[in-house]
DNA sequence: TGTACATCAGTGAACGCGCGTTCACTGATGTAC
DNA sequence: TGTACATCAGTGAACGCGCGTTCACTGATGTAC
């Protein structure tokens, strides 16, 4: 181990740890591959021996991305006691996972740079990660919680209001107008999800 | 008029609407300085004559994008018939303003382009465009529909409903699911937004 | 266990590119008299 | 109405920079015998 620069297998995670720490430091436009190179400690060629482009590398940190997401959230359903409790936890999980993966949850949802379409791994993940939300909410209506005429409207409403409060504390709003409103983020978030459950009941009036 | 390329004057929002162009048409990555020059069919240097730099173009963009949108929240407001309509009428404006002016959108949420810490206007517009939602919530508490401790939590969640579904639309993901749903995204929305003003009225359950 | 050799994973120099920004300039416009 | 002049709004060339990517290379590792 007299020479530190070689990294032998180990510099494509290295690489990918270079890339997060600079997407949360300086922000995705920080990135480059020279830039995530020098990070790491390396030559600026070398990250093509395991990433064929810049588009490559951000495209795996997607798919990684969706990948664990979708853990996170398989493991908060397994873990609810109850079909509507699932629900309502798959909502805290992914503000959760925003909130302790800015990088990967900024990347994700930054299709122009993580072209998706060409790479049907992080496709595959991203439905994965979307499937577990359908799940439970399918497990609802079999327990007669919700009309299946509601589930679809339900899913992405439910989608939508977590990835609202994500986005939104992620670029600093929430925090903000949580400072002004004498409350936290969190107790905000927190709050919201709570009432926002109302609508996994059944239909409150005609 | 012998003579296409000299402005004066207009040139200010040639650029500003070359740059709204370009963010549409090949995303905000696309947007340099020079490319929104040769966009607006004029040589690399003249936009100094009417922005100091990169940034405070992108700022001023962000800031007219505050503007139109606090604007079109206020008409919606004023049009409404009752409180809790001015509440439903904002979330549906809010969307609809992602689908009408996708480039403002983008920009306007994205702090690290659009510095809004240096550059009160646009702070000050989007405080302004936050006010019209927290308005009318006052107003809904106002009328005794909403009870005063939760109006903070209604204001924010309302907010992150209409962000989450303006930003999963403009992303695509709206459109894909809803189209493995067999639906359509307007309608979806439509929904969502329908559902969700559940939570406007009376709490629901204790 | 040694050795010869294929392969792997780096290096560092180089290419061409578009960028932000500056500069001295020039032609067009507005205005005082 | 004309004219002299200040100012405004452009031009085009140039600077230095970091980027993505390629290339020939070299040292390190793994393996067949």
């Amino acid at each position: 181990m007299t020479r530190t620069s070689y990294h032998h297998g180990a510099l494509r995670d290295a690489l990918i740890e270079a890339c997060l720490r600079l997407i949360e430091t300086e922000g995705i436009a920080a990135v480059s591959l020279r830039r995530v190179a020098r990070e790491a400690g390396v030559s600026t060629a070398a990250p093509y021996h395991h990433f064929a482009d810049r588009a490559a590398l951000l495209a795996t940190l997607s798919a990684n991305g969706f990948e664990r997401l979708g853990a996170e959230l398989t493991a908060a359903r397994a873990a609810a006691d109850s079909p509507l409790a699932a629900v309502v936890a798959l909502g805290e999980t992914y503000v959760r996972f925003s909130r302790e993966q800015p990088a990967y949850f900024r990347l994700m949802f930054r299709p122009e740079l993580s072209q998706p379409d060409k790479h049907p791994t992080a496709m595959a993940a991203g439905e994965a990660a979307f499937g577990v939300l359908a799940d439970a909410v399918a497990d609802c209506v079999a327990a007669g919680l919700i009309e299946p005429e509601r589930a679809d409207t339900v899913t992405i409403a439910w989608w939508g209001i977590a990835h609202g409060l994500a986005s939104l504390w992620l670029d600093g709003q929430l925090a903000k107008r949580a400072g002004l409103m004498h409350t936290t983020a969190p107790e905000l978030v927190q709050n919201i999800i709570q009432a926002c459950s109302a609508l996994l009941g059944p239909r409150p009036h005609t």
